[in-house]
RNA sequence: GGGCGAUUAGCUCAGUGGUAGAGCGCUUCCUUCACACGGAAGAGGCCACAGGUUCGAUACCUGUAUCGCCCA
């Protein structure tokens, strides 16, 4: 056991590597049905599949294998399963990238080609992200690697769709969706990311078809769909216009009429001039103000979201002025219309004006409104008992703030439009008899369009006949599933449903759900509604949110502002223990993380300082141990068990209420500032003395307090305590199936604890006061040491050895009136004195400004407390023990002081000398 | 526009109805035998602002300002 073993600075890279193998050599986090314990099961949020590890997925990562290893310590059958996911639309934009590159498209290659290139990318770049996260450490059962596209899993979806269908969960219509013009497809309402940008409000006259010489002015921000109005609306009871509701106004750049209708919903008397065009194919709130009212939808927008041509000949677009605007982006009709209106004198008036507008949460391009035929789930029946779970206690989200933001929107929940337009994903199970639906599939070259009034056959399997006319000519649904429909049965499709497996008896509900905001409402919500409509049960009782990792500087991190972390260089730089640690101690609820690389390299220096209180530990393990009880022991070895025992319970405490950052700085603190610093420095002369008659006892309480600790830590920094472990004299195979720290209550010693405050107090005052008259750090020097209590001179006298020791004096322990009246520096506080000699040739300045520094600062709290106990008001109506407290700090401070002034004058009377 | 959160040391953040805390950074000293990725000693704060509750508020309440997030 030579510490010769250890070198002198730990290298995290050989230690990460080799024990990240071992540990899945030999199987330990491998979980079964079988094994005893309560189970702890958490599903990872499946990363996309094609992705590699970013900082978020690091901090993600690190919170759950740190409760997993935690949970396993704990003799719990844990298991943390793992698994990709398909990500749709991201990763059919990749592959189609990557054909552009090479001069192709998805349409030039065919659908089944298609799908078979994305396999083969998934085939070479979906192991990166598995790979690294084996790297990290992280503790999953990898031999449950799932994937949200593989078999067992997209069974479950084809049972899940099918049996929503059944059950008139599912249906299929024709709705205003968000569109993305890029992507060609549908998009739900929450993959459209709002930003706000400036934008115009424009006034346009819409003469009264009666009198052309009244006209009604609405206010829009989007000139460019006037062409598909279908009415125009003022509030009901608003003077100026309410009489003219029933009228019709002529559309400007159109041969149509439309009417003026009253809707107190869409108008907003303040906003605009009070009237408002209705183009229902294209707005929201238009869309609904459309149903009310039975108008007509117009599209004049293809599916890029250009003019379109034959939409504006429906829509009775004049002629020229459908040939100036065919076939143009929206960005440039708008103009055009612009100057159309000026020209004919309609427009009267353009202002600027915040709005929103809506983006692909993928690909960033502006969305549209568009109206097609698309599948949608029907949500209202499965968000009310996710609602009611989560309001009675079944579900608890943490921090708990966020629980109001899941309510608020699940109470205000619309349809889930479920259909996406591209190729890579489940393809929905639905088939159209061809010569049933012959009006309703309509074929071109490049498109196929299944109108809304279509009928399909929803069948888990490819039907063979219609069953209604015996045809054989069925069409399947091109469309395909949104991704997040098959993340919503993660947590129980994983575990092997719809089959009836013992890991679904076993683990489901799993315990925890770790993840960040962002997909709170994408994946939670879902995964909670799922689970409760086909488990008949919550997925989890613990839904853990975390916060989002931003630069130093509290920006998101993103690649075009290149401020992002790779955590792979971080763990290569600094250790992959290093990392989890500073994320785990950055992981504040309700607050971002801001991740600085200094900040790492903080967490890499405590490591460094571990591995030395090893080094130093096993160049004196070497030796007979004795095990005594803890009362029987040294006052250090007391001192230590006890403050032990506090970390043990602060870390349970901690880690039991998700509070990873309060865990972490409970073991740093101990570990640096009070191991290391204190225990281990208390501990050395009796290592350091042959045959010392405490060495047996000391070198046991030494591996003992090392060896929890190692424990204690595990969860936060599995390789160095791994490695660590393995050193020193220990029983079983790896630290990663130890138990779990408890605290054992001899340990406790209160006594030792008061004593170590003692001795703390006094060690810093010798300290301080050897810097103020520039004494060495090495230079032995004669001080003199006492207390006003009796009970604590006492103390002082009982730690006379190891004061001596830490402060480098020869200590002599009396009471401050004894000791001589000159050539002494004292320090005072509390009622400890410490007196140090003065050398000849010392400056006494530094000392004199401190002492009148700490005068100052005693008469500053002397006058605060006085003043309050002078204050009847406090004396009447404080508690007993607030008021004792005070008169008691009264004392100390006035004796304090009497002491400071009386060294403050000895020093002056030297200097005068 | 609605909701939520934040505002504490130079920076990043804990925290509590009764002495203001940590990490990093900064200053000075120190290569002594676990560690210079270290040790020791320091400097540094009207706890955003204004009211209120209270004997007492950085903390509880109300409002304001600034910033951030979510939703519309």
């Amino acid at each position: 056991m030579a510490s010769s073993q250890l070198e002198k600075t730990y290298d995290p890279k050989a230690v990460e590597t080799r024990w990240s193998r071992e540990w899945l050599t030999r199987r330990y986090f491998q979980a079964s049905p079988q094994q005893p314990g309560q189970p702890y099961c958490i599903v990872i949020p499946p990363p996309n599949v094609t992705g590699s590890l970013h900082v978020g997925h690091a901090l993600n990562h690190s919170l759950q294998d740190i409760l997993i290893r935690w949970r396993r310590m704990q003799g719990r059958n844990t298991l943390w399963l793992p698994g990709t996911d398909h990500a749709g639309i991201a990763t059919q934009n990749v592959v189609e990238k990557q054909l552009m590159a090479e001069g192709l498209s998805r349409e030039a290659l065919g659908r089944d080609q298609f799908v078979e290139r994305v396999w083969q990318w998934k085939a070479t770049s979906g192991n990166t992200i598995v790979n690294q996260q084996k790297q990290l450490g992280e503790s999953c059962d990898w031999d449950r690697l799932r994937f949200t596209m593989d078999d067992g899993l997209s069974k479950a979806v084809l049972e899940v769709f099918v049996r929503l269908h059944e059950d008139g969960l599912i249906y299929r219509g024709e709705r205003l969706i968000n569109w993305c013009p890029r992507c060609l497809t549908a998009l739900s309402d929450i993959e459209v990311e709002h930003e706000d940008t400036k934008g115009k409000l424009y006034s346009i006259d819409y003469p009264l078809a009666e009198n052309p010489t009244i006209r009604l002015t609405v206010a829009t921000t989007r000139p460019e769909t006037l062409l598909g109005d279908t009415a125009v609306a003022v509030h009901p009871e608003d003077e100026r216009f309410k009489h003219l509701i029933g009228k019709q106004v002529r559309l400007p750049l159109t041969n149509r009429t439309i009417p003026i209708v009253g809707d107190p919903i869409l108008v907003d008397r303040q906003f605009g001039t009070g009237a408002v065009k209705i183009t229902p194919a294209h707005d929201f709130n238009d869309y609904e103000a459309g149903e009310r009212h039975a108008l007509p939808r117009l599209a004049i927008l293809d599916h890029h979201a250009l003019l379109d041509p034959s939409g504006m000949r429906q829509a009775g677009v004049e002629p020229t002025v459908i040939d100036q605007l065919r076939g143009l982006p929206v960005s440039k009709a708008r103009p055009k219309v612009e100057a159309l209106l000026k020209e004919r004198e309609c427009l009267t008036k353009v202002d600027d004006h915040k709005m929103a507008v809506g983006k692909c949460y993928r690909c960033k391009t502006v969305v549209e409104p568009y109206l097609s035929p698309q599948w949608f789930v029907k949500i209202k029946p499965l968000a009310d008992p996710a609602i009611t779970a989560v309001e009675e206690g079944r579900i608890r989200i943490i921090p708990e703030g966020w629980t109001n933001n899941y309510l608020g929107w699940m109470r205000d929940i619309k349809d889930w439009c479920i259909s996406r337009q591209i190729w890579w994903g489940h393809q929905i199970p639905a088939w159209y008899c061809l010569s049933c639906n012959a009006k309703q599939v309509l074929k071109t070259e490049s498109r196929t369009t299944i109108l809304s009034g279509a009928t399909p056959i929803v069948s888990k399997t490819a039907p063979a006949t219609c069953p209604a006319c015996g045809g054989n000519d069925l069409y399947r649904d091109p469309d395909v599933l949104d991704t997040w429909f098959s993340s919503a049965l993660w947590p129980f499709s994983t575990l092997g449903w719809p089959e009836h497996t013992e890991e679904l008896k076993t683990y489901y509900p799993t315990s925890t759900l770790v993840t960040g905001l962002d997909i709170l409402f994408f994946w939670v919500a879902r995964m909670i509604m799922m689970g409760l409509k086909f488990m008949g049960d919550v997925p989890f009782k613990d839904v853990y949110i975390h916060a989002l990792v931003r630069d130093a500087e509290g920006k998101k991190m993103s690649k075009s502002k290149g401020n992002v972390i790779d955590p792979l260089h971080v763990m290569n730089e600094f250790g992959t223990d290093a990392l989890r640690f500073t994320l785990a101690s950055m992981a504040s609820p309700g607050r971002d993380v801001k991740l600085a690389e200094e900040r790492i390299e903080g967490y890499r220096n405590f490591a460094n300082k571990i591995w030395n209180a090893a080094r130093f530990a096993l160049m004196y393990l070497d030796g007979p141990r004795t095990v005594l009880p803890p009362t029987q022991r040294t006052f250090p070895d007391r001192w230590i068990l006890s403050r032990l025992a506090h970390t043990i319970r602060i870390v349970a405490t901690e880690l039991e209420a998700y509070r990873f950052d309060r865990a972490a700085t409970a073991l740093y603190q101990f570990i640096w500032h009070e191991y290391c610093d204190w225990y281990l420095e208390l501990i050395k002369p009796v290592l350091q003395t042959p045959e010392h008659q405490d060495g047996a006892g000391t070198r046991h309480t030494l591996l003992e307090t090392l060896e929890t600790t190692l424990r204690l830590l595990h969860p936060f920094m599995p390789f160095i305590t791994e490695e660590i472990w393995q050193t020193i004299p220990h029983q079983g195979d790896s630290i990663v199936v130890q138990t779990y720290p408890v605290v054992d209550h001899r340990w406790d010693a209160p006594e030792a604890e008061l004593s170590f405050s003692l001795l703390e107090q006094t060690v810093g005052l010798v300290r301080t006061g050897r810097v103020l008259l520039n004494y060495q750090p090495a230079q032995q020097i004669a001080c003199h040491v006492g207390h006003d209590t009796p009970s604590r001179q006492h103390h002082l006298s009982q730690l006379q050895q190891h004061i001596t020791h830490l402060s480098r004096g020869r200590i002599e322990i009396g009471r401050p009136q004894d000791w001589p009246t000159s050539r002494l520096l004292r320090l005072i506080t509390e009622g400890l004195s410490v007196g140090i000699p003065v050398a000849e040739d010392v400056d006494l300045q530094k000392a004199i400004d401190r002492l009148e520094k700490e005068i100052a600062e005693t008469d500053k709290e002397l006058h605060r407390v006085d003043g309050k106990l002078k204050n009847t008001e406090f004396t009447s109506k404080a508690p007993p023990d607030v008021i004792a407290e005070h008169q008691v700090r009264l004392q100390t401070l006035s004796r304090d002081r009497a002491l400071l002034t009386d060294s403050h004058q000895q020093l002056r009377a030297m200097l005068g000398a």
